[in-house]
DNA sequence: AAGTGGTCTAGACCACACC
DNA sequence: GTGTGGTCTAGACCACTTA
């Protein structure tokens, strides 16, 4: 662990447990070189990350406060959706069953959202992840095989994610990802189990590695009562 | 504009322009040092930007690369949705009808989000936004009074946002957002104008200003055939 | 072994807020 | 004016990739 890091993490520690409370001033950029014996510059990259996480401000002229609201979204920011289902909720909660697994060349959608040609296979998986034996999700998702081979339906069974890490060494970096509400259609009542006029989540998404390739891309469609997004949104001036 | 503001710029617009085409390598920073006349450092705070906008990656070892996907999602991320409607739209196609504007105290939900006690009071409003007359949303919006004041029914009818920001130099540093999709309510039904079972989208949000203070807490329900929500997402390594 | 990006320093100057 | 944070430098050492 880098030295920026180490401080971040020692005055994180201090906001959380009330030693910095909200909206206290903290001490000076100068005195904190003291304190952690190290450079100015060194501080300053350790306030750049306490800002980007929203629990410091900072005012030229004036000093480096604590955020009102240092304490209220503290909740899970740890906990990301690209990470896959299972590492979410814990693989002990999540099952899967398999409806369909293809391999074929893609349409205009899929080779734009995965900048690929049409002449380039992608896998083409549907499945249905159940949370604690009720069903949770329908996902409809294709992956590209110029990036990920050898899948099969065992790993399926379990995270795809997973072997992608473990086994791939691939790394995710980001995604694009567009929610809705929609009308159930008639495979959502069957697999979802939603009643007639229940509305529908869906969530249209491409993940990227690190290098910026497509992983996948995907619809996934929720029962209205078992899903909720949350998105915490920060910025600097 | 600072010197690693400019010096990012000039790479981003050569990304974008096809100078520095997709996958393809980069200078190396030393090389970069002579390019733009400056230190190592102010190049390294240049990358950092390209890179926190996912259009470059870096390897250590390797050099600085262009993401593949760094022309994709080009689309505007410059709008942000806590901006305010007015805003994202254009103000001549946005028109609001105020439902109701009272002050009062807040429960304990509205207690717990905007960070106050029950005896600060709060505006609660209610308005139905159209865009290009057409019901766009319902919005229940509270807004503490020991940060927005002076409200009237006549900046109700345009943009709050602008208030906001030009009256109170109210600065926004981000937002706590929830998504749901829901059945209708009568209300949706009444003022959304929509169908028996047509769902809805619901968005919860708290926004906040640039010292965590929240600045509101609301509900917004949307017909589910005219809004989706966009997220980007990127983090490093 | 050579080349790359990441960290860190000690010090300088600037922009801004507050007294 | 004093003190604060923001930028920038020139150089050092380290971790890592590639050959």
């Amino acid at each position: 662990m880098t030295k920026y890091e180490e401080i971040s993490k020692d005055i994180r520690d201090k906001i959380h447990s009330g030693i910095y409370p909200p909206e206290s001033l903290l001490p000076d950029q100068l005195t904190l070189c003291k304190t952690y014996d190290c450079s100015r510059m060194t501080i300053k990259k350790a306030f750049d990350i306490l800002a980007m996480e929203g629990l410091v401000y900072r005012q030229r002229g004036a000093g480096t406060f604590v955020m009102k609201n240092a304490l209220a979204n503290k909740q899970d920011a740890s906990l990301r959706d690209y990470e896959g289902l299972t590492k979410m909720m814990g693989k002990e909660h999540i099952s899967s069953q398999v409806i369909e697994f293809t391999i074929g060349f893609p349409n205009a959608k899929v080779q734009e959202q995965l900048l690929i040609k049409k002449d380039e296979p992608v896998y083409s998986i549907v499945r249905l992840r159940l949370l604690d034996e009720k069903p949770y999700v329908l996902e409809h998702t294709f992956m590209p095989l110029n990036v990920v081979t050898g899948l099969n339906e065992t790993i399926l069974h379990g995270s795809i994610y997973d072997y992608l890490k473990q086994e791939l060494g691939l790394v995710m970096s980001g995604a694009f990802r567009k929610i809705n509400a929609d009308k159930p259609s008639d495979y959502d009542k069957l697999y979802l189990n939603c009643g007639e006029h229940d509305p529908v989540l869906e969530v249209e998404q491409v993940v990227y590695s690190k290098d910026g390739r497509p992983i996948e891309y995907s619809r996934s469609r929720h029962r209205y009562d078992t899903r909720s997004f949350i998105m915490l949104d920060h910025h600097e001036p």
